[in-house]
DNA sequence: CGGCTAGTTGAAGACACTCAACGAGCGTGG
DNA sequence: CCACGCTCGTTGAGTGTCTTCAACTAGCCG
């Protein structure tokens, strides 16, 4: 359970407004976690370009619920805390998701960038009055609710290898989660995990040495193979699908 | 872990086809898990009336996703299984709420009513075709969004005993939830129960003994006393409240 | 080099799970 | 009417998985 308070970088809020440059498609897959072709934005429809660095917090639990945020690069989680420090992270966000959405007065969740990221924020009214938005909200929210429908399979059931197996086949592009492809030729892929031992931890309902022990199972299989930094070669995708207990 | 094959009693499909009796709001609070007033039916939005008996299946992971439901009374369990037959409860939803929603051609869940249930369905062409329909869906969701979360981080983070906790304060009109209102004079309050220990185990993440042994152990602190057939009664709410670990 | 953070690994313990026995409640049928 | 079978719930004993606590290493930056 993580105590210590979390270090929160002053928020880098370089928000030139409205332009209209189209959005970036091709960062797409930054973390893997693009799941869905969403990333469009309504024609016409001013929302507000925010940049923000990684690791920066976009809402606290607690701030006034002004806005909702569509993720146009980048990767961002959401966090919850319950009053004793333990903390919960709730989704794994990539491009096309959206956040931010409440039905109270106050934001309930944390939102905090991994990665580089660009957002938009629609204010309340311009959502309420646009059913454009409206309408891209409710088919991010639609493919959420399936995540979050899977996540809760993992966090009731599952043990802690198949959590941390099925986490790393959510970072392989069209694996592991809805549209997966099945087997390839050359099943290795190497991928990205921009989260720390204790955000994976957090993600997955365990502690960060549960997770650190799962990662080097998983290597002595020969499941894994450690790169630079925080790269992770796969050696066999789809033996690890098979780890998942999904499949 | 359940592996036997639960008993799916044959659909009783009372389907008479649209009319216009305005719903009923008197039974909102079926089961206490009306989280919250949205249980109004866009007006004029055909959809079709179904009428279900206690613990019958609405819709199986794998049928064809044609319509979405929208449950006006009564209360419906969304669940799903892994392949070695573990199986998690996802969502326990009351009047107002929806299920049925999908990005793929079939439905990855399983929905069940837990008590007689009378639900709307709107098939995706009407669903499609009416932004009035669109918008009170967009809503449900928002609501059932939040609840997932908090889901997430019982499944997470909370011991036994405070998952059954939590489990029974959503049990209590007004408590527990968002829109908590704080204690009260008297602060007792008889529910009723209409899940089997099993079923309880399967929606918290935990074995139907553990769940039993947590019932136990609040019964013996004061904090229940066991009434007749599937009605508890909850000595204390606020200390109750506080087993929770969310306050 | 020293200090810091992130990750790994070991040993011991706690909490929840597994397996098993038993009892209450209920409907059926002799 | 009571015996019987069945389901559901309770409780106990033993086990296993994950957590807790702690030591240690690697990499990074001043």
């Amino acid at each position: 359970m993580s105590l210590e308070a979390r270090s929160t970088r002053p928020l880098h809020n370089d928000n030139r407004d409205f332009d209209s440059t189209p959005p970036k498609h091709d960062a797409r897959w930054t973390l893997g976690i693009c799941r869905h072709d969403r990333a469009s934005e309504p024609a016409g429809k001013p929302g507000r370009h925010l940049d923000f660095d990684a690791r920066s917090t976009v809402i606290d639990e607690g701030d006034d619920a002004r806005a909702v945020y569509v993720i146009l690069e980048g990767a961002v989680m959401l966090s919850k805390l319950l009053p004793d420090g333990r903390r919960q992270i709730i989704e794994l966000l990539g491009s096309g998701d959206v956040f931010g959405l409440t039905t109270t007065r106050q934001h309930d969740t944390c939102a905090e960038t991994l990665t580089p990221a660009k957002i938009v924020s629609y204010d309340r009214a311009t959502v309420e009055g646009s059913p454009a938005v409206q309408a891209m909200i409710a088919e991010c929210m639609k493919a959420q609710m399936c995540a979050l429908h899977d996540h809760a399979v993992l966090l009731g059931r599952k043990s802690a290898i198949e959590r941390v197996a099925t986490f790393l086949m959510r970072l392989v592009p069209d694996r592991g989660g809805q549209g997966c492809i099945g087997p390839v030729a050359k099943d290795q892929t190497s991928v990205r995990v921009p989260l720390t031992r204790q955000e994976i931890a957090d993600y997955l309902g365990l502690t960060l040495e549960t997770v650190s022990r799962a990662f080097s199972h998983l290597r002595r299989e020969g499941l894994l193979i450690y790169g630079r930094h925080d790269e992770v070669m796969i050696a066999n995708v789809c033996k690890l699908c098979r780890v998942t207990g999904s499949h």
